[in-house]
DNA sequence: TATTGTTATACTCTATAACTATA
DNA sequence: TATAGTTATAGAGTATAACAATA
């Protein structure tokens, strides 16, 4: 195994071995919200908009599935849909601010680090950062927008 | 947020947000195995044999689903149920070879990086992996063996 | 009496296929 | 004719509860 598939192989152990599972369920519990709910809010976090068919590229399932994901979402109050101004056909789904703020509060739990970071110096902590966010940068998936649809909400007026 | 949060946050984007879904969709599709099917393999590759009970511990579902997803392993010739020298209740799930092989190719499949991570070079990759293995080596969940079964293994004379 | 694993069952999550409206 | 979204439905995934065997 190469140097690149040593780390990403140690990091894949770090998300997904962690309490992860056990923080989905805390949140799920606590938010009456599936896990696919949370990741669709959390994923329309970092949005000004997106339509339903981009949300479902965006987080790999089914176009229909999208459909009852935005419902629950909607009937928590968490986002709406609004028309696309330039071709009917596509709803664009916008995050609500009491969504926005759950998304909130979703992320800093899930940003809780293992205890285990507590082995690394600030030092070691602040090069680990520098490192992970280098080859964040050099994704174009990963940083910033997926898709970005502010075109479209520009010319909504808002 | 932190120092930790942070690197922690960008750690999980990559870990989630890069091509995992789509690798986990394509073995699926080429073992005929389900994403539980799969992760139980994966643990059990690391490991000498281990309880039902343990297992279900340690991927975080519910006992009875254990049976399930074991049954989906012997019948695929991955996993054998061994009866515990010491306790006839316990049956420990032990690998075959057939299991080790497929959970290696899983594994490598698995640890492909983000194309992103050539953004970093190898020194820069090498400090990364150190890094981690740092933080690894302090998740005692996470380091070696997650609940040694060694000494009933030892005891069967196997 | 408590614990390990299994069975039977029901519930949740997600995809497939057919449909409507718009392009 | 092709595409965005929805509806109805079926299938997979997973937990709950009751049970058998052993401790």
């Amino acid at each position: 195994m190469g140097l690149a598939e040593d780390a990403f192989d140690l990091l894949r152990r770090l998300a997904f071995e962690g309490e992860q599972a056990e923080k989905m369920a805390t949140l799920g519990a606590q938010t009456k919200l599936s896990p696919g709910v949370i990741k669709t809010l959390v994923r329309l976090a970092r949005t000004d908009g997106i339509s339903m068919g981009e949300m479902a590229r965006s987080i790999g399932c089914d176009p229909s599935y999208i459909t009852a994901l935005v419902d629950d979402l909607a009937a928590h109050g968490l986002a709406t849909r609004e028309p696309d101004p330039v071709d009917r056909r596509v709803k664009i789904v916008v995050i609500t601010e009491k969504g926005r703020s759950l998304a909130g509060e979703i992320h800093s739990v899930l940003s809780v680090p293992p205890a285990a970071f507590s082995a690394l110096s600030r030092t070691e902590l602040r090069q680990l950062r520098e490192l992970l966010d280098k080859v964040v940068a050099a994704d174009p998936a990963l940083s910033g927008e997926a898709t970005p649809r502010t075109h479209a909400l520009k010319a909504m007026g808002s």
